[in-house]
DNA sequence: GTCCGGAAGG
DNA sequence: CCTTCCGGAC
């Protein structure tokens, strides 16, 4: 008889280590092909080619409300009258409202100016990178702060948007009601960003919730998680 | 007509 | 937790 030793468990890594809920393998093959697919198919958008925080956070404000294709000739226009934080901050609040129009949610500019004046008063004429502070300043709420954070400081921020609430809960939770899971979404959010790699990363989320994991009639055949997903194949309706 | 959507305010 | 804001897509 062999005295068999006795190995109680195989690897203390494999699943207590870190407080994760998502497993290694599944959150390795969603980082890869996220990554890859964002090479391939991922979107040029006017603010992916500027690393300037204000006019990121420009584009991030007017995204809260309104689809990509409506933003981006009115981001230009929106620029052309105020290419910086400068000269936002010296608007009238009123101009800035109608050169928002037709965007809609009219608050909205109104806020950003005085995001402007906030930042140009208090931060020094910058856009603050700290997540308190940019949170503290009406207008920017948790999502809109890891943008900023992560598109204009390339900081590993997590955003949590409802594309991204979507793609997550459907890749890695499957059923029941997002809304209702919002606070271990944004922990998955964070934990699945690759070290270093938060712009492309959260870029490529966006993209593929607009692209292929859409809220209707998502594009489930062409979808490079399917294997795993939790939620395929989402019934068309 | 119905759904969609960040942040604030209730 | 729920509603409001505003315009567009479907």
């Amino acid at each position: 008889m062999a005295p068999a030793k006795n190995h109680k468990k195989k690897s203390s890594l494999k699943s207590s280590v870190s407080s994760s809920s998502i497993d290694r393998g599944p959150k390795r093959r969603f980082q890869n092909r996220l990554l890859k697919w964002y090479g391939e198919f991922g979107r040029d958008l006017p603010w992916r080619r500027t690393s300037d925080p204000y006019r990121i956070l420009v584009s991030e404000v007017m995204l809260q409300q309104t689809q990509v294709d409506r933003v981006v000739p009115k981001y230009h226009e929106f620029l052309g009258k105020y290419p910086t934080l400068l000269d936002l901050a010296a608007a009238k609040p009123d101009d800035v409202r109608k050169a928002w129009y037709p965007l809609g949610y009219n608050v909205r500019p109104y806020r950003l100016h005085s995001i402007a004046c906030e930042a140009v008063e208090k931060y020094g004429s910058t856009i603050p990178r700290d997540p308190a502070q940019l949170q503290s300043m009406k207008g920017i709420g948790r999502y809109t702060a890891g943008a900023v954070r992560s598109f204009a400081f390339n900081e590993d921020a997590p955003i949590l948007d409802t594309n991204v609430m979507r793609v997550l809960h459907r890749v890695f939770l499957g059923n029941g009601d997002p809304k209702k899971k919002t606070s271990r979404l944004w922990a998955m959010s964070e934990e699945l960003i690759p070290k270093g790699k938060g712009y492309d990363f959260n870029q490529a989320l966006m993209d593929f919730g607009a692209v292929v994991c859409t809220a209707r009639k998502p594009y489930c055949l062409f979808c490079p998680m399917r294997d795993f997903c939790q939620a395929f194949p989402v019934e068309i309706k």
